[in-house]
DNA sequence: TCTGGGGTCCTGCGGCTG
DNA sequence: TCTGCAGCCGCAGGACCC
């Protein structure tokens, strides 16, 4: 590999030094959401757009480049971000286009190298060390995949270039948005050491705090601590990948596929909800969403867990791990509930619930456990039955009884139906007055 | 300002087991 | 049979990332 030479965009790019012993890409699109949003809605064009929460507990998801100069970002409530710029053009998320965006987006980059590491529906880890003799040298690559993610999805992307993973995140940020950037190996050193220690992975509010106190302000102030004294300070893993990460070194591959580890939904009330009624048909439906996406992945899960966090923000989870894995929605729900009425928490206000599956293996893998006295056939068919229906006709056309008639108003707030029972298609008229399908 | 939703990883503790 | 110990595992909480 030598000197990318000329590049084939033009655009903000940053200098392009010398690109030899680089192979690592970091593709990281500039305001995603927003800018999709853009893409499809012509109107906006140069106009601040903020995409997020709509709600009264909303907060910013991304925000395109005008509405971050007046101050906007992204985490930020939502309620703020209005104060900040009221010409806004606000937007809830529409995350099924969006990951259909992003697939394309990531087509483009396999199809310049196959180790492509997706870290979230808007960037990627590319190693690009086996497409050199084919496409040319690292910084040329980066400047083709931007200039295809411009040409056939209409958005743009900064790309860093660098000899490890985290250097090279570090370059496309340094170059946003639409721009490229390439560390050479020579210059990481002296690109890494005047960072804040913010910029370290691993690095956030309190860690930083806590380095502040000591004194560390600067990558360079972590690499000169001892490690050992990092490990005391942090903790023995932090410590000492963080005083690795300070010296440039990182022996992050790019894994093309990296396999899930736990599944789960939670939701945020608008208002706080103390009625343990609701708060069991909420989780009912947080265990059905969760089950659904463990299915869709083929995967079975162990352990289910969920977490409560109160008005004053305080959170707690508590799991407990079953006999047998599972991917049914009842399964999930009745372990759930139990282990939320155990908490006996009475009327206590909740402000957000999560149930989350974890410990996944492939479906195939984990034999079934069948229970002394367990039915042939049940929730498993049921929840089958459920997913070809949403295959077939989309997404809510079939949930449980409890949750088929949302109350008048807030729905998220006040539920009121019965709880768990039957499935039940919302719009589809019945002749047995039963339900064909099992009971909770 | 007042804090979403989806995750991962680390640490510490306690119980179980050989 | 009891005790001490080490290792493993489950659990809970915290921090962090996008």
């Amino acid at each position: 590999m030598g000197r990318s030479g000329e590049l084939p965009r033009a655009g903000a790019v940053g200098p392009v030094g010398d690109d030899t012993g680089c192979p690592i890409l970091h593709v990281d699109m500039d305001a995603f959401f927003a800018h999709v949003e853009a893409r499809r809605r012509p109107e906006l064009a140069g106009r601040p757009v903020i995409v997020g929460g709509t709600g009264p507990r909303g907060v910013v998801s991304s925000a395109s480049y005008p509405a971050r100069q007046c101050g906007v970002r992204s985490a930020m409530p939502m309620s703020r971000a209005r104060q900040l710029c009221p010409q806004a053009v606000v937007l809830p998320p529409d995350l099924i286009h969006y990951a259909e965006v992003s697939r394309g987006v990531m087509e483009i980059f396999r199809s310049c190298t196959p180790l492509v590491e997706p870290r979230s529906l808007d960037e990627a880890f590319l190693d690009v060390s086996g497409a050199v003799r084919l496409l040319g040298p690292p910084a040329r690559i980066g400047a083709l995949i931007r200039a295809r993610v411009a040409d056939q999805e209409g958005i743009t992307c900064s790309v860093g270039v660098a000899s490890t993973k985290f250097v090279a995140k570090l370059a496309s940020a340094r170059c946003k948005p639409d721009g490229l950037l390439v560390v050479p190996v020579d210059g990481v050193i002296e690109f890494l050491h005047p960072l804040p220690i913010a910029a370290l992975w691993g690095v956030g509010q309190q860690t930083a705090a806590q380095l502040h106190q000591v004194g560390l302000r600067t990558v360079a102030d972590v690499a000169r601590t001892p490690r050992t004294s990092l490990q005391r300070m942090v903790g023995q893993a932090v410590g000492a990948h963080l005083h690795e990460l300070a010296w440039g070194r990182d022996e992050g591959r790019v894994v093309p596929a990296s396999r899930e580890r736990s599944i789960g939904a939670d939701e945020t009330f608008d208002v706080d909800i103390g009625d343990p009624a609701a708060i069991h048909r909420e989780l009912l439906r947080l265990a059905e969403r969760t089950a659904s996406r463990v299915r869709a992945a083929g995967q079975v899960g162990r352990t289910v867990s969920i977490k409560i966090r109160f008005t004053d923000f305080a959170t707690i989870t508590r799991a407990r791990t079953l006999a047998a894995p599972t991917d049914v929605g009842q399964d999930i729900y009745a372990a759930a509930r139990q282990l939320f009425d155990a908490l006996d928490l009475g009327h206590t206000p909740i402000r957000l619930v999560g149930v989350r599956v974890e410990g996944l293996v492939r479906a195939g893998l984990a034999p079934p456990q069948p229970e002394l006295g367990a039915r042939a056939r049940g929730w498993p068919e049921a929840d089958r039955a459920v997913d070809q229906a949403v295959t077939r006709f989309g997404p809510g056309v079939v949930r449980p009884a409890a949750l088929v008639r949302p109350p008048a108003g807030d729905a998220k707030s006040r539920p009121r139906a019965a709880l768990a029972g039957p499935v039940a298609l919302p719009n589809a008229r019945r002749s047995d007055g039963g339900s064909a399908l099992p009971s909770a």
